[in-house]
DNA sequence: TCTCCTTGTTCGTGACACGAACAATCTAGT
DNA sequence: ACTAGATTGTTCGTGTCACGAACAAGGAGA
């Protein structure tokens, strides 16, 4: 493996980015008193009504970890447990009006702060990096595949 | 399905792909039983031995909190104190040689992932990538000011 | 009915982070 | 030299977040 090959230096840059949005979207976030997990709680529920393992899948934790979590945005008013009709074990998690609000007033802010960021570059760069991030991204959420594995049927 | 401004979809092209890498990073830190905050610990001692203080502001952390975080990288051999000789109260922190090597198996990990990722674009697209991704993390990195401010001096 | 599966909670553990209070040491002013 | 204050790092109590094991309750199929 070569040392000081050009994707290195690529890798860094993605990195330095990724570890600046992740403390700039933390700094907000926590300026309203909610953490990161909260925040992406908050965001698969604008337009979601899941139930605990559903909700689960979605944040990848496991379900005695969401417990905690739901609770503790229930107690602050963010979200609540809808019993379900149907199957008496289990609720459904929704959002809340005032969850709504802070939820939208910090997206909000970091759509701001993001833009004056990305402000920099001109708009035909922001338009040649968006199409580039769509293809990593896009990349990125197809599960890996071992080389020579078809097509899933 | 259009969004309503170009803004929005980088805003979440950007904030997609950094989730990505942070997941990406922590899954591999995870598989050696490491945390996010050990492998930028093991990162920032890489070319340094900084007093406990000094690491605190590299790391953005509270000195309270560096201390259990050095216990624990202490417990598992990756790093230790030393003793200043000419301030009694002080220590410096140096990775061990376990240290680097855990250090080094992560980076390189890491970087093979990542170049597997950016391989799904042209080098040339890699090269404006990784140029426009300079500029953004150039902006970021320059704290910003409010009016008014001078130099300090 | 009797079993097995599913849904969600509780409990114990541990990492991580903070602020307040503290001990030890260094430094400056007198 | 001596004292007052600053600096370095730890300890302690609190809280969030995450996990796995064990559990209760309800549903679903034989």
């Amino acid at each position: 493996m070569p040392a000081k090959t050009p994707e290195l230096t690529l890798v860094d840059g993605l990195f330095q980015l990724s570890f600046h949005l992740h403390g700039l979207l933390a700094r907000i976030a926590g300026g309203h008193d909610l953490s990161l997990i909260q925040v992406r709680l908050l965001g698969i529920l604008r337009d979601r009504e899941p139930g605990m393992l559903e909700l689960a899948r979605y944040l990848e934790l496991e379900k005695s970890s969401l417990s905690g979590l739901i609770d503790r945005a229930e107690r602050r008013g963010l979200v609540e447990r809808i019993p379900s009709r149907e199957d008496r074990r289990a609720a459904r998690i929704r959002v809340t009006a005032q969850g709504r609000r802070l939820s939208r007033i910090v997206e909000d802010q970091v759509a701001t702060e993001v833009a004056a960021l990305v402000g920099v570059i001109s708009r035909g760069d922001q338009a040649r990096l968006t199409a580039l991030l769509s293809q990593l991204v896009a990349r990125a959420s197809r599960p890996v595949r071992a080389p020579g594995d078809g097509e899933p049927v």
